[in-house]
DNA sequence: TTCATATTTTAGTCACGACTAAAAAATAAT
DNA sequence: ATTATTTTTTAGTCGTGACTAAAATATGAA
């Protein structure tokens, strides 16, 4: 039963392992904190068996440490699903809140209210939710600016933060809508796409960042 | 803002004000904490003008005090209704998880939970939910034990704790339940109640716990 | 290789919220 | 009015999770 802060240590492992060896200063960047205090409580993880940590492969989280991050981000994306399709948030503010509430997590509430969302397999911004053994749903990950023009459903983000999401809300590009790619012109790197019966353009810096599949 | 800890002795405070003067020695006793500890505590809390502390009149919160006490109070009882209502939990679970929930409160999450859950006015164990500016729902003070014979709606109950619900849910006498009470046996202080089909005979230890109204 | 820079690690400190043990003050009983 | 008991208060300590500043190691460039 990891601590409060602990959770969200093992949390940032978890998301940071996605891109390569974690270091310290990584991890401190990512959490705010002071590199001192990032290897005082690897030391601690390390002594409960979740992380490994040797200067040569970075911290890696313990197959013991996977399962405790991936139920935390379980949790998170599940509050997410609710404040999203249950209390009417928008999707750039889910997030925080979701931060607080995925610390709760007595015997079965988790297991509750995944089944009171309807067993949802994607939160709100289109990230799969780890389920109970661990498993987590297969996701499309072509990026939108790679693909020939065609018809595409939007299915995920990379690297979302709030400007971004509420940018993307405000275009109507949203986790399940569905557009036409027109074409790329690349002399400007802009690409024009038909959204319900609006045509918009979008810079290559928000167009690598929606990943789509066929539609 | 007060921390999570200093919530948990307001909320305290708040229940005991309702039995009369509050000393170090109850205020330790209901958390579960030393009577050093509680008067650190109220020195920081009276440092924040949450509360005044004078030997003569014990504790006592401040308005502002009261009023921070009574916006934990209402997401305790709203995370209550939530986990009654809509995960399915029995009244004598939801208690303890709200303990975690009700320190939540970012923004207008609170307001929001309460329109989903339809402005509910009482919790699963009867007891009134703080409004949003303060006031508490009005309820019947009508204790059984002291009735004549007639038909009664339950509304509440006194010095609610687990082993009392599980008890009380067992002979089907939950919150909004119409009984009929038949008569009292004085020689051996037990009261018998019409319970839908059933005859229910229940001593006055329970039946001085059970608030209700005239049906 | 040698120096400069970046990263990791140590050492010491702090706020918070708890603890124990003992002293001081207030109440109650004889 | 004295004791005895209860309650409050002080004093010192501890674990957690943060900090800064400086030392030790690695890593990169000249
Ligand atoms: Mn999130
Ligand atoms: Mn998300
Ligand atoms: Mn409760
Ligand atoms: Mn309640």
């Amino acid at each position: 039963m990891p601590t409060l802060s602990q959770e969200n240590y093992l949390k940032a492992l978890w998301h940071l392992a996605a891109d390569g060896k974690v270091t310290l200063q990584r991890l401190a960047s990512h959490l705010g904190v002071s590199p001192a205090s990032a290897l005082a409580m690897v030391r601690k993880l390390s002594a409960n068996k979740l992380v490994t940590y040797r200067r040569t492969t970075g911290i890696r989280l313990t197959a013991k440490g996977r399962l405790t991050a991936l139920q935390i981000v379980r949790r998170h994306r599940l509050w997410e699903v609710f404040l999203h399709d249950k209390l009417g948030y928008q999707w750039d503010e889910v997030h925080s809140i979701a931060e607080q509430l995925e610390h709760v997590a007595p015997a079965d509430l988790t297991e509750r209210l995944d089944a009171f969302l309807g067993y949802p397999r994607f939160d709100p911004h289109g990230d799969p939710i780890p389920q109970h053994d661990g498993t987590l749903p297969g996701r499309s990950d072509l990026v939108l600016s790679e693909q020939p023009p065609a018809m595409y459903r939007i299915v995920g983000l990379v690297q979302t933060h709030d400007a971004l999401l509420r940018q993307l809300h405000s275009l109507n590009l949203t986790i399940g809508q569905v557009v036409e790619l027109r074409h790329h012109r690349s002399f400007d790197d802009v690409f024009v796409l038909r959204v319900g019966q609006n045509t918009e353009h979008i810079g290559r810096a928000v167009a690598e960042r929606i990943i789509v599949e066929p539609a």
